[in-house]
DNA sequence: CTGAAAGCGCTAACAG
DNA sequence: CTGTTAGCGCTTTCAG
C-alpha cells in the first residue's frame, strides 16, 4: 500500500537503516545521501508509519482528553486550553466526548490506553466509581474530578467556595428564598458546588430548606423543568443558584417565560463563565472558572508525570473561583462586556 | 512495562498464539483454556497494545476529524453527530482544532495519516488551496468545503441557496439596505453565501453595494466590528446577512448598543441555526443547517470510501438549507423554542 | 559513515 | 485444538 523506508531502500539501493536514519536527521549520515533520501522520500511520497514508530519507542506523543458534553461550551474552552498547551509540547490530543455516560467513559479509558496514548486528561462523570481506575498505567490527570481513593493528581476550581460566594451574592443582594438547581447528585463538583451554596445559608442564618434543593442533569432543558416545578411551589423562591452556566440558561428561560422581571423579582447565578454567559442580551451572574488556565495548569501536571513515569509527582491544584456579577441579580453595575 | 501476551503466555505455560487466539475469541480454542486465559489477562491486567495490532491488520478503527474553531457551538453540534456515528461503526474519532489556521491543518492532515486513522472528515480552513491534498492515501470526505480539484467526495449545506433565502427575507421583511457581513473571502462556503446573497439583491432589483459588504473573520469580535463600520457610514445598512451565527452575535449586540431597535429599525439574519440562537434571549433570524444529519452523511460516505478503497466512490450530497424566522427580523411569529 | 540483525507486541498462515 | 514461524514498519544496538 503505502510507502516504506525499505521502498526508499531498494530504490536508492542502501539499507534501510540508512534511511531511517537520515528520514530522523541523525547526524551521523553523509549531508549528500542524507540529502538524496530525504528527496527520494518526498518524491515517492513517503508517510511515516506512528504506529510502527510508537511499538518501538514506546511513547506516542499523544495525549487523551475525556469530556462528558462536548456541546456545553466549558469543555470546548477546557479542550482549547488542553490542546494549545499540548502541541506546544509537540502532543496531539484524542478528544473523547462521554455524554456522561459512565460506561462510555470507562470504554473509553480502554481505548485510550490501548492506543497507548502517553497521558490522559479527564473531567470524570462521576465520582463515586470504585472500578473506573482500574488497571490505569498512564499518567491521568483528573479536572474537577476526584477518585474515590484520591491517588491521582488533579486541577480544580474550590467548588464549595464558588457555592458560598454564588449564595452569598444573592443574599447580600436582598433575594429572601434561595434555591439551588443542580446536576446530576452523583458528581462530585455539583454536590462541593451545593455544599457552598448551603455554607453561606447556614452562615447568614438563612433556613436551609430541601424542598428548593433540585438535582437534575447539566444542561439547559433539565435546568428550565426544575425551575418550572420551582416556579410551581406554595412558596416559591425569589433566586436561585444553578450548578453551571447552561442549567442558569435554561432556568432564566423559565423565569422569563413566567414573566417575572429580572433581575427585579428573581436573581439567577450561575457557574463557569461561558462564553455565551457574557454576551449582553444574558450577561448572567456567574462564578467564573479560569478555564483556559485550569487546562494548561492540568496539561503541565501531566506532562510532569509523564517525564517522571516512575516518580510518583504529588501535584493537586485548588483554583480560586470568583463572582462576575452581571444582570441576573440586583446590584448590577451594567458595563460592557 | 505492561502485560503481553507474551506475559500470560509464559505464565500460563502456553504459547502466545493460543493467548492471543483466546483473547480475540476465537472459536477454535478449547473453552476450559479460553476461560483460563481470559481470566489471567484480566487478573495481570492486560491491556492490547493497539499500536502492535494496527501494524499488522493495517486498521486502526480511528477516524480524524479536522475543524477550524471549536468554541464555535456549529462545531460541536457537528463533532457530536460524527462520533455518535462512528461510534456506531465501532470507530473513535480522533478531533483536531485547526484555529483557522491552514499551516495546523496541513499538520494536522499529515499527523492523523501517520498516525494511520482509517478516514478523515474534515472541514477545511481555505478552498484555495493546492499543496494542501497532496499525498493523502487516507480516505477523506469534506464538510462545507471544497478541493481545488474537486476529486474529494463532500456534504454541504447548498450556501448559494442559503444567502439567498437569507437575503430573500430581509427585503421581504421591508428592509430597504441590506448589508453583508462575512468570514474570511478565502472559505469556499463564505463565498457562496455572499453569492447567494448578491443573487436575492440582483433578483429583486436592489442594487449591490460593494461598500457594505466586509468580510473579516469567523467570530463574535468581527461581527462586533464590522457592524461597527458599518454603523459609522454615512449611509448606513438597515438590516445584514452575516456569515454565521457567531457573526451574528457580534453585529447584534453592536447594534444594540447603538441603541438601534431590533428588529424595527434594524434586522439581523445569520447562519448555522448553533443551538445559542434558539435562546429566547436571542431567537436569532437564521438560515438552518441540519448539522447532525449531515455529519452523520458525511460518515455515512466515509465509511463506504473505507470499505471500497479500491473503487472510488463518488458520492457529493448537497443540502437544503432551510429559513428560520425568530425575532431579529421584522415579520416575526414570536414562538417557544 | 553504513549495514546486519534483533525486536517492539501482535496476527495470520501453516503445520501438526 | 495448539504451536511454530514469519512479518507488519520502524528504531536501535553492534559491528564493520
Amino acid at each position: 500500500m503505502s510507502v516504506t523506508i525499505k521502498d526508499i531502500a531498494k530504490k536508492l539501493g542502501i539499507s534501510y537503516t540508512t534511511v531511517s536514519r537520515a528520514l530522523n536527521r541523525k547526524p551521523q549520515v553523509n549531508e549528500e545521501t542524507m540529502e538524496k533520501i530525504i528527496e527520494e522520500a518526498k518524491k515517492m511520497g513517503y508517510q511515516p508509519n506512528a504506529l510502527a514508530r510508537g511499538l518501538v519507542k514506546k511513547y506516542t506523543k499523544t495525549l487523551g482528553l475525556i469530556i462528558p458534553d462536548i456541546t456545553n461550551p466549558y469543555f470546548p474552552e477546557i479542550a482549547r486550553g488542553v490542546e494549545d498547551a499540548a502541541r506546544k509540547e509537540g502532543y496531539n490530543v484524542l478528544l473523547c466526548n462521554t455524554n456522561w455516560d459512565q460506561a462510555q467513559e470507562e470504554a473509553y479509558l480502554k481505548i485510550l490506553q490501548e492506543k497507548r496514548v502517553d497521558g490522559i486528561i479527564m473531567k470524570a462523570v462521576l465520582d463515586n466509581d470504585e472500578n473506573l481506575f482500574h488497571h490505569m498505567n498512564t499518567p491521568l490527570v483528573l479536572l474537577n474530578s476526584r477518585s474515590h481513593e484520591g491517588n491521582y493528581n488533579y486541577v480544580e476550581i474550590d467548588n464549595v467556595r464558588g457555592g458560598f460566594l454564588a449564595a452569598e451574592h444573592l443574599i447580600q443582594s436582598g433575594y429572601k428564598r434561595i434555591g439551588f438547581i443542580g446536576g446530576t447528585t452523583r458528581s462530585y463538583s455539583n454536590n462541593q458546588r451545593m455544599e457552598g451554596y448551603k455554607l453561606a445559608l447556614k452562615r447568614y442564618h438563612y433556613p436551609v430548606d430541601e424542598g428548593i434543593i433540585l438535582n437534575g442533569e447539566f444542561n439547559t432543558k433539565s435546568g428550565y423543568d426544575l425551575m418550572k416545578k420551582l416556579l410551581k411551589l406554595k412558596n416559591p423562591p425569589d433566586a436561585i443558584f444553578a450548578g453551571n452556566d447552561v442549567i442558569a440558561l435554561g432556568a432564566l428561560y423559565c423565569v422569563q417565560e413566567a414573566k417575572l422581571n429580572i433581575p427585579e423579582d428573581f436573581g439567577v447565578v450561575g457557574f463557569d463563565h461561558v462564553d455565551f454567559a457574557k454576551i449582553p442580551q444574558i450577561q448572567l451572574s456567574t462564578i467564573k472558572q479560569p478555564k483556559y488556565y485550569m487546562a494548561k495548569q492540568a496539561l503541565d501536571i501531566l506532562m510532569k508525570e509523564i517525564k517522571n513515569k516512575d516518580i510518583k509527582v504529588n501535584n493537586k491544584m485548588v483554583i480560586e473561583p470568583q463572582l462576575i456579577i452581571g444582570k441576573t441579580t440586583k446590584n448590577t453595575d451594567i458595563k460592557a462586556v
